[in-house]
DNA sequence: TGAGTATTCTAGTAGTTGTTTGAGCAGTAG
DNA sequence: CTACTGCTCAAACAACTACTAGAATACTCA
């Protein structure tokens, strides 16, 4: 091996590269980002959404905050883990665009899926966004009220999918209704759907997530409910 | 562990992104990436810029290959391997970002080298471009031929570095010269300002490479001399 | 056809990673 | 202080990854 000239700094560069892509390297770790990516969370929170144990979990987010990932705090009892930087949240989505555009498993288990829940309409986000504001459509935030808090499509209404069937009663039945989560992989709103329609609602997911939105430099807001 | 709705259906999705992380988990993936994306090439090309053994890149490549991240062609005796698609490019700029915004020690590798060459004025972009439009800069693309062919800054003018003392004379004087290569971390701009200061050109380089160029929405052409 | 070149495959070794288990530490409440 | 909760650490194992050297394959050209 003849080293060529600047090969110290290039090996150097290319190794930090690598542990930022090491990072998320595991199926386990994609996971905790993108529930990060709602929102801080206490481990415990992580490994119960995870199903994972906590020990396990807790390893994880060490390896994240080695490759700088994720940052941590200690509040009392409890330590909350956090992105620690919005450019992780554009490079989960950057992973994301290569598995879609290239790997056929991706569409395929994703097809599957929602075949057997029958769920297939798109939604245009232009005429949403109009719908939304002519209050045409009403549109559910489904994902856990933290969540909503830390970040949600510009009007939205948040109705955690636990809560759903409790609040059915109080949404208008003649309007349609457009449900979205975390985002294509996420099942809540499928769920939420399937629930809306077995009511009579006229009901419809809306596979981008916030994280989406955003990236699409559509409006999102904080903090209201 | 009691399983969670869509557990099968989310873990077999993160098994999928985290198939594509992997595929740069490793710095000499991530070189051949960052090469790849500078047009195509084949395995013996890469295993001599990459300086590693003939069999070690053709695992590599196979790596990426199986994580649909390149793809091949056989031209004759040769195989040609090229990006399998632009995403895998946004990937490789979304690690870049995260590495620099959350690692402390790509920033001193940085400045540990570039301090040595002594190299640190940064280029206005927006101002770059009015002065190339008008004349008053030299835009030198000192990559190999071929990188240029497949895309390059619109105005620059091609002079690869191993030519760069031949064609010295032809260069205006008077004029600055902006010579730019791969990117941040692409040593060949560095080695041609040294040159043309030697000579007793004004010089700087440019940070960014054709990828950032096109990534900020700027003007790239293909194909011209 | 045979010689020659570019690439891939095979086997073997050394090192790294993911997971579980149980012990240990930090902080809170009584 | 003690008992408790939430998290981290250490050890140990199986599974996987990177690399090398040499053999095998896939072409080209004379």
């Amino acid at each position: 091996m003849p080293p060529t000239p600047g090969r110290r700094f290039k090996t150097a560069i290319y190794e930090q590269f690598a542990r930022v892509a090491k990072a998320l390297a595991s199926a386990h770790r994609v996971e905790l980002v993108e529930l990060l990516s709602q929102g801080p969370r206490t481990v415990e929170a992580l490994a119960r959404l995870a199903d994972m144990t906590l020990a396990n979990t807790s390893a994880h987010l060490q390896v994240l905050r080695g490759a700088g990932l994720v940052e941590s705090t200690r509040d009392g009892l409890f330590v909350t883990y956090r992105l620690a930087d919005p450019s992780v949240a554009d490079l989960l989505l950057s992973v994301r665009r290569v598995a879609e555009a290239r790997l056929a498993e991706v569409a395929k288990i994703t097809r599957d899926f929602l075949a057997q829940n029958s769920q297939l309409e798109p939604v245009d986000e232009a005429a949403l966004r109009v719908r939304v504001r002519k209050g045409e459509v009403t549109l559910l935030d489904v994902r856990p009220a933290e969540e909503f808090v830390s970040g949600h499509i510009a009007g939205a209404l948040s109705v955690p999918l636990p809560e759903l069937a409790r609040r059915l009663a109080r949404l208008p039945k003649r309007r349609e209704v457009v449900a979205y989560c975390r985002g294509p992989y996420c099942v809540l709103a499928i769920e939420a759907v399937k629930q809306l329609r077995a009511r009579g609602f006229k009901a419809v997911r809306l596979e981008e997530g916030v994280l989406d939105w955003a990236a699409l430099g559509l409006p999102v807001e904080r903090t209201s409910a």
